[in-house]
DNA sequence: AGCACGCCGACT
DNA sequence: GTCGGCGTGCTC
C-alpha cells in the first residue's frame, strides 16, 4: 500500500475494485479527483462496468500508479463515509476464494446483503409501512417517489433515467435508510417475527409524586385509572406488562389504553417473541450450574489459555446453552463481540428467546429469512459495535466484526453449515476456526455427536475436548427399542408399516395424554411405482431420478427440478394394468396412520407441507398447544422440538437412512437417529424410542441404542483410513456438466486424464454421481482424494484452477459446466 | 454474470 | 434481400 495524503486534492489515485461477480480478477478504475478525500480500502465504490451495467464494488486497494495497458475509467461515487468492510474481512474473503476455488467476486456477493451492492437491474419498491415527511424531500428524491407511486416497481437502471444522471446510488442510499423505499426480493418466504403489545409507564411516572398526581387527573376517567392499576399490579409480579394481560386484568377495551397512549401516560412497544417459546415458560435467569456444568466449564477455559478451539461433546439436554451463557458473559465483560452460529432451522427454536432474555438489546438474530434491509442494519450494527452477540446462521460468519473474541458453533456435525450452490461452497464451521485465527478469537464446537474429522481433531490434542455426560436435571436418556420389521410380518402382526409394537406404545402415549413424533426419511406418497410385468418406472423427464407418488396432488412429482406428471394407471412402456408401490413417504404413513387411528389429530410436516410463508412455525405451535397429538415428518422435526410433552419416537423405517450411498452414510445416521431420539421426554419423564427396521444388528442400529458414539467412531475411522475419506484425506470434487451425454462422457474422460498426467493416482473417475442427470444436464464426477499429510494442498489446488481454466478456454469444450466443490459434504 | 458483436436459417 | 437465433469473448 502506498502512503498518501487523501487531503491533496492535485494527486490523481487508481483504485482496485472487487465486483460482486463470478469474475477472477480485480479491476482499476481512476478516482475522480474531488473524491479524493473520501477514499479508503473497504469502503463502497459505484463503477460502471462494461457498456451500460452500473455495480456497487468494494475498494481493495489504492495506488497512484496509472495502469499502462488501459485507460481506467472513472469510479463514479464513494458511497460510504467510513469503510463498511474491514481488513481483516479482504483478507478473509481471499482466503475463502483460494481455499474454495472461487473468485473473491462471488465471496462478496454472499458476504454483503443485497441492500448494500445496489446494482444497475436492482428493482426498487415504494415501502407501504413508513410515514415520513414529504416536505424533507428533495426534488430529485421526490421525482424517484412520483414515479415509483405510478410504476410500483422501478429498476435502477430505469431511475436513472428519470433523474438523467448517472449518480443514482447515494440518493437511493438515503432513500434506503430513511426506509422510505425497499429492494424487491425474490425470495418468496419471508420470516414474519410473531409481536407481542407489551405497555410501560411512561418513566415520569417513575416519580411517586408525579403518579400520585396522575391518580388524580384520572379521578374523572375511571376505566384508565383501573387500567393503571392493573398495570402497577402486573409491573410488580411480572416485570415486564402485555398489553393483553392488562385488558383481562382490568376488564378494559383496548380503546382504554389506547388513550392512555395518547396521553403520553402509556408507551407502548412490540417485543418481538418466538412462536416456539410457550409464553408462560419462566425463563430463569438466575440459574446456578451444576457441579458436571461447572468443571466442565472450568476445563473450556483453561483448554483456552492454550488452544484455539475446543470442542464440548455433551449429550443432548445435558445444559450445554447454559455452559454457553456463562462464557459469552466472561467476554462480554473483556468488551469483545461473541459469534454464536446455529443450523438454520435450530434458529427459529427456543434458544433465541432464552438468549434475549439474557442479553436484551446486546443480542441480534442474522436469519436468511429477514428481509434484506434488516440484514442491512445488522450489518452496520456489528461494524459500528452496536450489538455485542450475534446469533446466527451460517452466512452471519460474514458480518463485520472488528473485536470478536469468541466464536460458537453450535451443533457443528450438522450439514446445514454447508453451502452448496452458489458458490463459496463453503462449511461455517470451518470458516469459523479460520476466522477465529485471524483475530484471536476462540472457538467453541458443540455437540451431542460430533462430526468424525472434528472428534478426530479433538482426540489428536488439536482442539481442547471437554465432556458432558449427564443429562440436566436428571433426565434419563430415552429408552430404545429395536422392532424387526421382517419378523412382524412373517408373524402377520404389521398394519401397513406400522409394527404391533409401535401400535401399542403409540395408544398407550396418546392414553397419557401424551405426544408422539414418527420419523421417516423420504417424503411424498410413495416414492417408486414399477410396472409388474415389465419392470418399467416412470422417470423425470429433465433428471435421471425415479418419480415419487404425491397423493395431494395426484402427480408424480420430481424432488430433484419441481417436474410433474400426471399418475399413471397403467405402464406407459407395456400398458400392463399391474402396477406397485415400493417404498413409502411420510404422506403415505399419514395416510395409513388416519386410516388406523381415525380419532387421532394428526399432522405432517415436511418440504411439501412446509413450503409456505410461516408454514413450519404453524405446524410446531400447534403441536406445542397439543392441538395435533402425532407429528409425522422428514429430518425437520429431527431439529428444534423441545417440548416436554413428547414421549415417543417412532422411527418408521431405519435401514431407508443407513442404506444411503456416501462414506457419511453411517455417521450420518448415528446422528440422525441420535438426535431425533433425543426429542423424546425432555424434563419430565423417560421417553421412548422405537426403531423399526430389517437389520436389527446393524452396528449403527446398537451403536445408536448404546448411547455408543466411541464405538460408532472407532469403527468409522477404520474404514475412513481404509477407503482413503476423511479426516485422512482431504477431498476435492469436481462435477462436470452437459447437455449431451455422449460429449459430457468424452469430455469428463479427457479432463480427467489431464489432471491425472499432473496429479497421478490421487484422481478417481470420471464417475457417474448417484442422480447421473439433472435438470436437462447430465453429471460426470471427478474426485481428489489427497493425502495433505504429504502433498501439498496449495500446489494441488493451483494446478488444479489452472487445469480447470485451460480447459474452459479450450473450443471443444464449449457449453462444459464446471464446478470445483473443496471438502464437498 | 451481462451484453455486444458475429455468423447462419425463416421471413417480408 | 433482411430479422434474429444464441455462440464466444470482453469487461478496468
Amino acid at each position: 500500500m502506498i502512503d498518501f495524503d487523501g487531503g491533496d486534492n492535485r494527486k490523481t489515485f487508481f483504485v482496485e475494485v472487487i465486483l460482486p461477480l463470478a469474475i477472477p480478477q480485480t479491476y482499476t478504475y481512476r478516482v475522480p479527483q474531488d473524491l479524493n478525500d473520501n477514499l479508503s480500502i473497504g469502503k463502497r465504490a459505484v463503477v460502471q462496468f462494461g457498456k451500460s451495467k452500473l455495480y456497487t464494488a468494494i475498494i481493495c486497494s489504492i495506488s497512484n500508479l496509472a495502469p499502462s495497458k488501459y485507460e481506467a475509467k472513472y469510479l463514479l461515487d464513494i458511497l460510504d463515509d467510513e469503510a463498511i468492510v474491514t481488513a481483516t474481512q479482504l483478507n478473509f474473503w481471499q482466503w475463502i476464494a483460494d481455499y474454495y476455488l472461487c473468485t473473491i467476486g462471488e465471496v462478496m456477493a454472499a458476504a454483503l446483503p443485497t441492500a448494500l451492492k445496489l446494482a444497475s437491474e436492482t428493482r426498487i419498491v415504494l415501502s407501504n409501512t413508513s410515514e415520513f415527511d414529504r416536505s424533507l424531500l428533495t426534488e430529485k428524491e421526490f421525482l424517484i417517489l412520483d414515479a415509483l407511486e405510478i410504476r410500483n416497481e422501478l429498476s435502477i437502471t430505469e431511475i436513472t433515467k428519470i433523474l438523467n444522471q448517472k449518480a443514482v446510488f447515494p440518493i437511493l442510499k438515503d432513500l434506503l435508510q430513511k426506509k422510505i423505499i425497499f429492494i424487491l426480493e425474490d425470495i418468496a418466504e419471508k420470516f414474519v417475527p410473531k409481536k407481542v403489545a407489551t405497555i410501560k409507564l411512561n418513566s415520569f411516572y417513575d416519580d411517586k409524586e408525579n403518579l400520585k398526581h396522575l391518580f388524580e387527573i384520572l379521578e374523572k376517567a375511571p376505566k384508565q385509572a383501573d387500567a393503571l392499576l392493573a398495570y402497577l399490579k402486573l409491573q410488580k409480579e411480572k416485570g415486564e406488562v402485555k398489553k393483553n394481560a392488562i385488558i383481562e386484568d382490568a376488564g378494559v377495551s383496548s380503546a382504554i389504553i389506547k388513550a392512555l397512549i395518547d396521553k403520553d401516560i402509556f408507551v407502548q412497544s412490540n417485543k418481538v417473541v418466538s412462536r416456539f417459546s410457550s409464553s408462560e415458560d419462566v425463563l430463569e435467569t438466575d440459574f446456578i450450574l451444576n457441579a458436571e456444568q461447572d468443571s466442565a466449564l472450568k476445563e473450556i477455559q483453561s483448554d483456552f489459555e492454550e488452544k484455539q478451539v475446543v470442542l464440548l461433546h455433551g449429550v443432548t439436554s445435558s445444559g450445554k446453552t447454559q455452559l454457553y451463557i456463562r462464557l459469552i458473559e466472561e467476554y462480554l465483560a473483556l468488551d469483545k463481540q461473541v459469534l454464536y452460529l446455529l443450523p438454520e432451522i435450530a434458529l427459529t427454536g427456543q434458544m433465541i428467546d432464552r438468549l434475549k432474555v439474557y442479553f436484551g438489546d446486546k443480542i441480534i438474530v442474522y436469519h436468511s429469512k429477514f428481509n434484506d434491509n434488516e440484514r442491512a442494519e445488522v450489518w452496520q450494527k456489528v461494524l459500528k459495535k452496536e450489538v455485542n452477540i450475534v446469533l446466527g446462521a451460517r452466512s452471519a460468519i460474514f458480518l463485520p466484526f472488528n473485536n470478536l473474541g469468541f466464536i460458537i458453533v453450535d451443533e457443528e456435525h450438522e450439514a446445514s453449515f454447508k453451502q452448496f450452490e452458489p458458490a463459496p461452497r463453503y462449511n461455517a464451521r470451518d470458516l469459523a476456526i479460520v476466522l477465529g485465527g485471524m483475530m484471536q478469537s476462540k472457538v467453541l464446537l458443540g455437540s451431542a455427536t460430533p462430526s468424525l474429522e472434528t472428534y478426530f481433531n479433538a482426540l489428536s490434542g488439536k482442539y481442547g475436548l471437554v465432556k458432558l455426560t449427564t443429562r440436566f436435571g436428571g433426565v434419563k436418556l430415552p429408552e430404545i427399542e429395536v422392532v424387526s420389521i421382517s419378523e412382524e410380518r412373517n408373524r402377520k402382526l404389521i398394519k401397513e408399516n406400522f409394527t404391533s409394537i409401535l401400535l401399542d406404545k403409540l395408544n398407550q402415549t396418546l392414553e397419557n395424554k401424551e405426544q408422539a413424533i414418527l420419523f421417516q426419511n423420504r417424503r411424498g406418497y410413495v416414492p417408486v411405482l414399477i410396472c409388474q410385468t415389465c419392470g418399467n418406472t416412470p422417470k423425470c423427464i429433465n433428471c435421471d431420478v425415479s418419480l415419487t407418488y404425491h397423493k395431494a396432488s395426484g402427480k408424480l412429482h420430481c424432488h430433484y427440478c419441481g417436474y410433474k406428471e400426471d399418475n399413471i394407471t397403467e405402464c406407459p412402456a407395456c400398458g400392463s394394468k399391474h402396477i406397485s408401490y415400493k417404498g413409502l413417504g411420510t404422506e403415505k404413513i399419514e395416510d395409513d396412520l388416519k386410516v388406523i387411528l381415525p380419532d387421532v389429530k394428526i399432522a405432517r410436516m415436511d418440504y411439501d407441507t412446509t413450503r409456505n410463508k410461516n408454514a413450519h412455525q404453524i405446524i410446531l405451535n400447534d403441536f406445542e398447544e397439543r392441538k395435533i397429538d402425532v407429528l409425522v415428518g422428514t429430518q425437520m422435526v429431527a431439529k428444534g422440538l423441545d417440548f416436554d410433552n413428547i414421549t415417543l419416537i417412532g422411527i418408521i423405517n431405519a435401514d431407508s437412512i443407513i442404506q444411503f450411498p456416501d462414506f457419511r452414510a453411517y455417521e450420518r445416521s448415528f446422528q440422525m437417529l441420535s438426535q431425533v431420539a433425543g426429542r423424546a421426554g425432555r424434563r419430565t419423564k423417560q421417553g421412548k424410542v422405537i426403531i423399526q427396521t430389517y437389520d436389527v444388528k446393524h452396528r449403527v442400529i446398537q451403536q445408536v441404542v448404546n448411547n455408543d458414539y466411541e464405538g460408532m467412531y472407532r469403527e468409522e475411522l477404520i474404514e475412513r483410513k481404509q477407503f482413503k475419506y476423511p479426516p485422512f484425506y482431504k477431498i476435492i470434487q469436481i462435477n462436470i456438466k452437459h447437455k449431451d451425454l455422449g460429449k459430457l462422457l468424452a469430455i469428463s474422460e479427457d479432463f480427467a486424464k489431464h489432471i491425472k498426467s499432473h496429479l497421478g493416482e490421487m484422481v478417481l473417475g470420471p464417475h457417474s454421481p448417484l442422480v447421473g442427470r439433472v435438470r436437462n444436464y447430465y453429471i460426470q464426477t471427478v474426485t481428489l482424494k489427497i493425502d495433505y499429510k504429504h502433498q501439498s494442498i496449495t500446489k494441488i489446488k493451483n494446478l488444479l484452477k489452472q487445469q480447470v481454466s485451460d480447459f474452459l478456454a479450450n473450443k471443444t469444450n464449449k457449453g462444459t459446466f464446471v464446478i470445483v466443490d473443496v471438502d464437498p459434504y
